[in-house]
DNA sequence: CATTAGCGTTGCGACATGAGCAACGCGGCC
DNA sequence: GGCCGCGTTGCTCATGTCGCAACGCTAATG
């Protein structure tokens, strides 16, 4: 039929593939009507409800009254818990940016690099134990952020120019917009071993960042530690860098950068 | 056959409803091979093969070598960042602390930890006409409120002694002011599931606390029912606990978290 | 070193299953 | 009141999906 929406590869279990569409239209639209969504996926008004339905029924997705909107539902952090519970990543480094947070008395996170953007995967608070926003699951812009200009570090420029998302928004007016700025930016993070991001991404918010290696030595994770711009005034600065490259060399020894390759393999 | 009520059990997308169940038995496992998800399915292995195939090639679930297990993939933590956007602790607890608050007919407070101290997120009054002032974004001291024993219960005792500000001021002669004394309250509280204050802040102020959880488990905020303590006698004291511990449980069920397994008591 | 056993993977035919249609109840809006 | 759009639900047909059996492969076993 008219199943030729996405070109190319041929779906295993469209009904399957189908109600992940209805996933990925909620995420990116927030909420949304079946009406909404039978059109978005070209499908039958139906079609689309039963759907829906499937998926509220396991908890994936919630409707906000009784006959109203469908939104993602809780079911889906139920699966975002267990997923980073069972990334050998998260669980090596969860100590020692547990540590890290407790020494700085900051918001400590760990973030990698997907889809052009950086991913938020673990996120541990300092004093300030309970954060009232939890990033883990975000995806923020790599040029805005100490993180994702150590994520951009461990790559060449050329790929760098290619994953970015342009053109480069201006958050805050500290905010880098020009490519050759930040190319140049992102050389000093490779000779440096850290970034720093002062009122890039948001206006009064500071934060550190260091790689994360594994075994070949390539940038896979990045840690950062961020707070107030005020409390992160540059007495404090220099030993939070120090701080946080310490962190992250360690969860890369963890990892099996520059020692035995003895990670527990398959 | 047209009675709605029981309709629950029918009316699902078959795939769809098998697919959810091999992501919930990958989040169980952590990783799983495509037979072991089939023998937990209850269906032939190429079916079993066919969802997961499905289910990767949208990112979903990830597969450790070329050929091997199964495990939960990034595209999970898409999604979730997406919900937790749309999440919002205030905006979630609110419908359930206005009923709380109908019920009780006394103020209810969301409070989260901040900085050492309870941060007040929001507050709904009960219907009774003697309001006492807002304290939506007060904070207030961790040891002499319910709320604030509850948020502390969350932590390790180490972390505990970290936090809190010292010295434990006596704000009443009720005021808990030794460390020692504090912990084992705290262990009461942990034990109990929620936290009761009587005169301990200010004389003539009562109130009654039960954690909110996130997907994790964590403690992540605290509901407090409270008013005047000769109204708060100990006839009532009992069904505002309940209350509060109920209210507590439905607002960590919306933000993710799975009741614990044990049988409730009620 | 040959053999076995178990894994993930794939082509295929039969049939259960999910798609589309149309109609219903309901609410907001001319 | 009448209209339009929403989410929801029987019904029927053919379509998408399942179970079977067989394959290539790895790794333990004799």
């Amino acid at each position: 039929m008219s199943n030729a929406a996405a070109a190319g590869a041929q779906s295993t279990v469209q009904s399957v593939d189908r109600a992940i569409t209805v996933l990925e239209v909620l995420a990116d639209a927030g909420e949304a009507g079946v009406t909404d969504i039978a059109r978005k996926l070209g499908v039958h008004k139906s079609t689309a409800f039963r759907l829906v339905a499937a998926l509220e029924k396991r908890g994936l997705v919630e409707q906000n009254s009784e006959r109203g909107k469908y939104r993602l539902g809780m079911g889906i952090l139920h699966l975002a818990g267990a997923t980073t519970a069972s990334l050998d990543l998260v669980q090596e480094s969860r100590p020692l940016c547990r540590a890290l947070a407790a020494q700085t008395n900051e918001t400590v996170n760990l973030a990698i690099l997907s889809d052009g953007l950086a991913l938020y995967l673990d996120q541990v608070s300092g004093s300030s134990a309970l954060q009232s926003h939890n990033w883990v699951g975000q995806r923020i812009p790599l040029h805005a952020t100490s993180n994702g200009k150590v994520l951009l570090s461990g790559l060449p420029d050329s790929e760098v120019a290619r994953i970015v998302r342009r053109p480069l928004r201006a958050y805050t007016a500290e905010t880098i917009t020009a490519m050759k700025g930040l190319l140049a930016v992102l050389a000093a993070v490779r000779a440096e071993g850290h970034a720093v991001a002062v009122d890039e991404f948001e206006v009064g918010l500071t934060a550190v960042a260091a790689p994360v290696r594994d075994f070949h030595g390539d940038v896979i994770a990045s840690v950062s530690v961020s707070g107030p711009t005020f409390r992160l005034d540059s007495d404090r600065l220099d030993g939070i860098v120090d701080n946080t490259k310490r962190t992250a060399a360690s969860i890369s020894t963890r990892l099996g950068w520059r020692a035995s390759p003895t990670a527990k393999s398959w």
